[in-house]
DNA sequence: GTACATTACTTTAGGGTGTAAGGAGTCGGC
DNA sequence: GCCGACTCCTTACACCCTAAAGTAATGTAC
């Protein structure tokens, strides 16, 4: 795996991902396709919302539709390029109409938030989109949203690239934390406060010296506080908030620093 | 793989983290050990950083040893441990001395830097740490360096810990962008300019009304300029170095939010 | 109506992975 | 000198991706 593709393959590639997702039926011979790319990554979005990326196989999807692995290479010329079928057709999903007629600093934290949501919804993006850019639509619509809406705040749009670029690596960051809590609880069974109390326990044995090693860490004192709700997953959520809210700030300070000195 | 240890893997876990790392020489019988966890470890680190994760395998580690893959066995419980090993020990690189004896944001920037080469360094960090934290005394040795130099803006602690977060994020991100140019180009024998021209080339021939669909994007112009250096790389730089003094902008504001009003 | 080209899908096979199980060989302590 | 502990190896299994070849179904051309 990790295939860079060639010449050849970018272009098959590329006319998956822009192609036209219903396509017309064929009028030669042969059996007809009882298949269709849309459908085929459906199934492997399927699997992998629910079963984690782990579970997902060439084999698992095509069971999945009633079909041998081999059968789906008809459709798909490799897994690398359904796992890019799958990035960007959910990318896709993120909504596009965020007004930003009360200021942009409501719409790009509502921007944030669906962005969150869309992550936290399919938790496997986190582990695919590390590979290179994938160039498709709707890599192409996140970015045209993420733009556009931060486009508002007046900055020179190559300032705005920046923006949008360190934004999205803190939704990124603090949602894989949400999910990663999340995936730790239901997989091992345990609650995350249990885990977390194992954990600490077997720290605390193990390593005496702990808070005079890190004083700093442990002055932030023992996370796991009283709570019903998911610990770790709502500290993921706060971290995304302060994140956000601090980024935010700092544009606000590039905005004034740029027009004030006027 | 993606296992979530169990109660007793959890404590073999830890004790291979936190354990003395040159192991006093055994005194009872049986063959003398050949290898070393350590040994183990460095040598996967060799291999990841040379030929990255995907080249990475209980074989291919064995091999670099001289042994079986089996032969590993003997000193780690499986390939999850080893991973968790080699992101700990390799976090643990990260130096420490920071001094904010010139003020917090030097040292900030310092510290960023810091990280940016350390996972320039190791690329393969990048897949890794997606996965549960690993509590080891790497990556409480980066968080205790994280949060001690940004305890210097004299924030509360709990609120340093959501600029640790972000910061961490945003060098994650910027990085992981100028690794993959590094290593498309490595990958592909092509030069990033010769991939990218070649994508664009693709783009235009297929979507003729690219500019039409995403006119923000497409106001960024054609994102390739004549330079001899990588230009995907420089630009990956250039974005960390914008976020970090984004945010760093944004603590900035934090504090005089905090103080100002005394 | 029949032959043919084309296509969907299956079977088989080969080379990879992680790791469980059991067997060799080596050494210290009795 | 032998026992038991220990390292390391061989074998084996289940799973992975996918190349290649075979089978069956379909539409078109004669």
């Amino acid at each position: 795996m990790v295939v860079f593709a060639g010449q050849g393959d970018a272009r098959r590639s590329m006319e998956l991902l822009w192609g036209p997702r219903v396509v017309a039926p064929r009028t030669g011979p042969g059996p007809k396709p009882g298949l269709s790319v849309e459908a085929i990554v459906a199934a492997a979005v399927d699997i992998a919302d629910a079963e984690g990326m782990a579970a997902l196989s060439m084999r698992s999807v095509g069971e999945r539709l009633g079909r041998t692995a081999m059968a789906l290479y008809t459709y798909v010329p490799g897994k690398t390029e359904l796992v890019d079928l799958m990035y960007d057709r959910t990318l896709g999903e993120l909504p596009s109409s965020f007004s930003t007629s009360d200021g942009w600093r409501p719409a790009a934290l509502a921007l944030a938030d669906a962005l969150w949501d869309l992550h936290l919804r399919h938790p496997w993006l986190l582990q695919v989109s590390p590979a290179r850019p994938v160039l498709g639509p709707g890599e192409f619509h996140v970015q045209e949203t993420l733009l556009s809406v931060l486009a508002a705040t007046g900055l020179p749009l190559w300032r705005v690239r920046w923006v949008v670029a360190a934004l999205f690596n803190i939704v990124r960051g603090s949602v894989q934390a949400a999910a990663e809590s999340r995936q730790a609880a239901t997989e091992t069974g345990q609650s995350e406060e249990d885990w977390w109390f194992a954990r600490s326990a077997l720290l605390g044995e193990l390593v005496p010296d702990l808070a005079a090693r890190f004083p700093t860490v442990a002055k932030l004192g023992p996370s796991v506080e009283e709570s019903d709700e998911p610990y770790l997953e709502r500290e993921a959520r706060l971290s995304f908030e302060a994140g956000v809210e601090l980024l935010l700030d700092g544009v606000e300070a590039a905005i004034v620093k740029a027009s004030g000195p006027r």
